[in-house]
This record gives structure tokens, C-alpha cells and sequence, in this order.
DNA sequence: CGTTATTTAAAACGCTTGTTTAAAATGTGT
DNA sequence: ACACATTTTAAACAAGCGTTTTAAATAACG
């Protein structure tokens, strides 16, 4: 395995752990069993490590979400919400195929890139990956014709918080509902369970 | 104005805006016009001083909650869940009266807290202000008796999400939606948005 | 006024951070 | 086997961090 890859291992891991101003690179050298210097040697810099990190995961998504987010919206008969959403599970599951802990490291290292970095990877997803946000918004747009892009806008940016907090938080979450309610729970089961509210809560009526 | 209150106003000025571990107590004291000992003087430690910043707000917030979600829990008829989180409109927006930029800075901070310091603001706050989290439950339970308190457990989890998500990228989002609808918005009004949005949300159907 | 307690001030502490340097090691192609 | 490019290594760098120390300034009180 490449000096490369074992970095971005140890990096995704710890990132999605602890944050991305909480994580130091010596911590990920150690944890990767690398020399310190290989990370500046090999990306550049903390900041190109956090990029590359979610690259690698944004790489293999995009390409899916766009398909099955153009599929809904090329087809016919209008979709429903649930469906809408539900065209994001499968593409996410399928990094759990791509990576061990795949689905809940990325959902966490995106919960972390909202909060940490002061909006930097908000500006790195709007401008790499624009086509998911455009797609996504087309869905919506038909599975609920009248909803406004303003409405749009703010339901799916509190689509947007419920997810990524949720998912930041997961580990936490599931060892509360586990001591709570004696009950294991797993990321699909947790994915199941926020599809519903988020479609419902885009689907809100609309006040006045 | 005392030294305290300057270091205090400065810390959750900065806080919100860069979160706990963005932001330095050398940041903090110049901000604040005060010697940089003043914090450990006065607070003890950094993580003493986090701590009183959110103290002052729970202090101010926590009983006029406890009173708004206790009125409904006593009231014969069944609320609905809207009521429910509306209960929390006006304590949050007094908190306006009380400080300048009160509830956006609050609500960024809770958001601050539950990303940040790996959970111990959550510990803080299940801890030291228990009550709040009880009557919500119980006023939730009431307005929608079919949810097990598994399901409330979980949608909770999401409302908090969706709200603090929300409420600490506020300034982003007002900027955005400026420039995009060219409609200028202040923080009561994203809250009127919320609520429904998390309303529906918590009610939606129980899948099986 | 003088004495004691409280608050402020400047400086340094030890430690960690991301990054750079320069030499050693390894790999590659002829 | 030689020469060159790539990669790894250890060490040091400057800067920033939270905290502590010690002395000066201010306040409080008999």
C-alpha cells in the first residue's frame, strides 16, 4: 500500500473523528506509520490533504448521485419526495463497498467540513461538484412544482443540517440509543429513518 | 464594563464566528482590550470560560423554556406539534432584549458546541440543564402520543440538527439568499421557516 | 495614611502546530 | 554498474497555543 493511500486512510479516519482543525498531521504520520514530512511531500499541505481526503469520496459519489438524480427527473410522471431523497441511498451505501466504514465516514467527514473551516469546503463542493446541487434541486423542484427557489433553497439547506449533523454525531447517537433502548442500530438504519422526516419536512405546507 | 464581561462578550463574539478551537485566547483579550492573563485569571482555564459563556445564555433561557414547554404539557387539550416548537420562538427571541444579536449568536454557539470539543458541550448541557430536554420530550409525546419514544429520540435528534445546522451558517445563508433572491432575511424569519419544516418533520408518518 | 486584598501587566514557560531543509535511501532506466 | 530521479528520513524551523509567574498598579478598608 502507497506511503499516499495509507495517509489518506489515517487522515479519513481521524478527520471524520476528531475535525479537521482538531486532527494534527502528526497524529495522522503516526497513525499511518509515515514519515511527517511525507504528507507536505505528497499533497502539499494540510489544506490539499483535506481536499484530496474528500475528493476521493466526492469522485466516486458525484457521477452516481447525477444519474440517479437525472433519472427522476427525466422520467414522466411526477416523484415523490421519498423517492427523491431515496435516490441518495443507494449511491451512498455503495462507498460502504468502495471503502470499509465508508458511508458513515463520508456523511461525518461532510458534517465536519460544514463546521470546521470556516465555509471552505462549502465553497469546495459548490464549485467542483455543482451538477448534484443543480440535479437535486430540479428533483425537488418536480416531485413539488409548488414549492419557489427561495422555499427550495432554505428546506434544502435544513435538508442539508439535519443529514450531516445527524451523521457527525452517529457514533455518539447510536451508543445513546443502544444504552437507551437496548437496541443496535447501523447507518442504513439511521439513513432510513431521516429519509422520511427530511421529505416530510420539504414537503411542509406552505404558510403565507 | 468590567473586565469579565468584556472578555465574555468578546469570547462569544468570536466563538460563534470561528468556533471554540478557531478561535485563541490571545484573539479573545485583544478583541476584549484586556491583558491576555485576565482569562485564566477571571475563568480559571479556556475550557471554564466556554463554559460561562454558554452558562449565561442557559441561565437567561432555560427557565422562560421550561415554563413555555410546561404550560402545554398541563393544558387539557392535545397541542399540536406545531405549538410544540413554537414554544421555543419567543424565549429565543427575547434573548435579543437581553444582548445585541442574542439569538443568532446563541443558536451559532449551540451549533459551535455540539461539532467542537468532541461532545462535552453535550455532556454540558444534558447535565446541567436536564429539565428542558424532559418537558420537550414530554410536550412532543403529547402532541403526537403514537410516537414511541424511540422515534422521539430520533427526531428530536434531527430537529436539533436541522435547527443548529442551520443557525450556525445564519450569516452565510442570509448572504447567499441576498444575492440569489435579492430578499434580505433576518433571523426570526429563518426561524419561521424552521418550524414547519421540523414540525412536519417530527410528524410524519411512522413507516413500519 | 497605611495596610491588606484585588486586579492588571509584561514576560516567559513548555508544548504543539504546519512547514522546510538537507541528507540518506530506494527505485528506475540505460 | 552507473547515473539520475524519486521517495523517505531525521532534524530543525518559526509561529502560535494555553498557562504560569512575578511584579506593578489599583481598590478597599480600618
Amino acid at each position: 500500500m502507497s506511503t499516499k493511500s495509507k495517509i489518506l486512510d489515517a487522515a479519513e479516519h481521524l478527520f471524520a473523528d476528531k475535525g479537521f482543525n482538531g486532527t494534527s498531521l502528526r497524529e495522522i504520520t503516526s497513525l499511518a506509520e509515515v514519515n511527517l514530512a511525507a504528507v507536505n511531500y505528497h499533497f502539499g499541505s494540510k489544506k490539499e490533504l483535506i481536499k484530496a481526503v474528500m475528493s476521493r469520496y466526492m469522485n466516486e459519489l458525484s457521477p452516481k448521485l447525477e444519474t440517479a438524480l437525472n433519472t427522476i427527473c427525466q422520467q414522466t410522471e411526477q416523484p415523490s419526495l421519498h423517492a427523491v431523497f431515496s435516490a441518495f441511498i443507494e449511491p451512498l451505501l455503495s462507498l460502504n463497498v468502495f471503502k470499509e466504514n465508508g458511508t458513515s465516514n463520508f456523511l461525518q467527514l461532510l458534517g465536519r467540513g460544514y463546521s470546521d473551516s470556516q465555509g471552505f469546503l462549502r465553497w469546495f463542493f459548490t464549485t467542483q461538484y455543482p451538477k448534484v446541487i443543480t440535479y437535486f434541486v430540479a428533483a425537488v423542484q418536480k416531485a413539488y412544482p409548488e414549492l419557489t427557489p427561495e422555499d427550495i433553497f432554505w428546506r434544502l439547506h435544513f435538508t442539508m443540517g439535519t443529514v450531516v449533523f445527524t451523521m457527525s454525531s452517529t457514533d455518539a447517537l447510536i451508543d445513546i440509543a443502544k444504552s437507551d433502548f437496548e437496541k443496535t442500530t447501523d447507518i442504513a438504519e439511521i439513513i432510513s429513518k431521516v429519509i422520511p422526516f427530511v421529505a416530510a419536512g420539504v414537503a411542509a405546507p406552505l404558510g403565507d
